[in-house]
DNA sequence: AAGTGGTCTAGACCACCAT
DNA sequence: TGGTGGTCTAGACCACTTA
């Protein structure tokens, strides 16, 4: 049934494409929800009119971006943002002999704010438009070592109130996941050096004028979309931040 | 012919990690150069008694590595170093507005040294084994931005002069690659923030105490043998460090 | 034992590139 | 026109998980 997919369809991508396509809408639309199972590849062959073949090619493209994964002998899952793919996926820094922590997080302010332009740009939003602005002190073994600066489209997280980010029970994308249905796939990443201000070094325990990293992150959902700009200001006297390219 | 490849091999592999080993080990014995073509799938297919299916899952792989490139209805080959690949895999310098400049170098000292511990253990080496250590200031557009500091393993790079360092005609890593048959294929880099010391500020014109970002490179050949090790220093005012995950 | 993903095959047809 | 990689299919068998 090579072209039943694409009937009426002005574009033409290659079937697994399609597929792939279709199978991240139902993401989207929670029709597969995170942690839960897909339907087997037969089944999913069989629902597309496509073979097992053109199924695994999109469900791998899938899993390579680890948005789903692949159990053998059980079935392939909706990635969900337990705390070990937040460490080994979301959370690059490490302390300096390589051992990985999960960080504590402590929240500082919860603020409401209007986008300006750059923001509204990074968050494809209208300048003006209502924002959640979120500071919080990440500490690794009881050492304040980061400080974190989210800000959210407030459309995008209506209810969000101060309490419920405090009283999570797991990550925040977590959060955003359970809650919102927004699944965080993706991070693009600037970095720089920069130098302790008088309340980042106080809240840091470090002395004004010390050295600390700049991460600045976009968080992504599906289709690439922007859901979140985080500022990070790391303490990299006793920890670093990994990157490694060019493994498959 | 399933188990063609498997006999009197002691470890069982999926066929095509297999074929995938056995492509590698003819690019690191140089049977097909970077640059050059690889035998089309269907030879490939002949050569080592498996479906062309087989033979594409394993180019696949390395295609997703990076270290080969496929043009349709050309051929596959081997991945270069081609001042446009550097740019875009291995040179994560960015100017703050995102746009990417190839860096000019120039080399400051070629050293000749003894690896320490810590030396030789990220080398792969032996606690005082001959090593080469070279220093580079690198300019985008003009200004002094970056600090580079080299180590290779003397044995690796048995005839590497200064003379041949600084004439070279294209990168460092296209070097490495014509001259010493040594494809560098995977980088793992560590990020700290620091502070300029005297000599590091007076170089890249800037006064001494300014934040510099500390980049630590291993680099890699087949295999993730490490081949040289790099600590860079990066005047980042004007640029950034990007970094992209979760994409496939 | 039944169901899932994982591997491998063989062959068809298409899109692209060189000549 | 002939050769290359790109897509898609259909089916066989294996390895693993669960019940």
């Amino acid at each position: 049934m090579n072209s039943a997919l694409r009937t009426g369809v002005e574009t033409f991508a290659p079937l697994y494409i399609e597929v792939k396509r279709l199978i991240t809408q139902g993401l989207i639309e929670a029709e597969w929800e995170p942690g839960s199972a897909l339907p087997s590849e037969t089944r999913l062959a069989q629902r597309y009119h496509v073979s097992i073949g053109t199924i695994r090619r999109a469900v791998d493209e899938l899993v390579a971006e680890q948005i789903l994964v692949r159990q053998q002998g059980r079935g392939t899952f909706v990635a969900t943002h337990d705390p070990k793919r937040l460490l080994f996926h979301f959370f690059h820094i490490v302390r300096s002999d390589g051992v990985k922590q999960l960080p504590e997080t402590e929240t500082l302010a919860f603020e409401r704010d209007r986008a300006d332009t750059s923001i509204a740009r990074r968050l494809n939003l209208l300048p003006g438009e209502r924002v959640i602005r979120i500071r919080n002190l990440l500490r690794l073994a009881g050492e304040p070592i980061l400080l974190d600066e989210i800000v959210l489209s407030q459309a995008r997280f209506p209810d969000l109130t101060e309490k419920i980010f405090r009283e999570r029970d797991a990550t925040v994308y977590a959060l955003y996941q359970t809650r919102y249905g927004i699944n965080i796939v993706r991070a693009a990443e600037r970095l720089r050096a920069t130098i302790a201000e008088r309340a980042s070094a106080r809240l840091l325990k470090i002395p004004p004028g010390a050295p600390l990293l700049e991460i600045n992150r976009t968080a992504m959902t599906y289709h690439n979309t922007p859901v979140e700009l985080r500022k990070s200001l790391v303490n990299t006297a006793e920890h670093e931040y990994w990157s490694d390219f060019g493994k498959g």
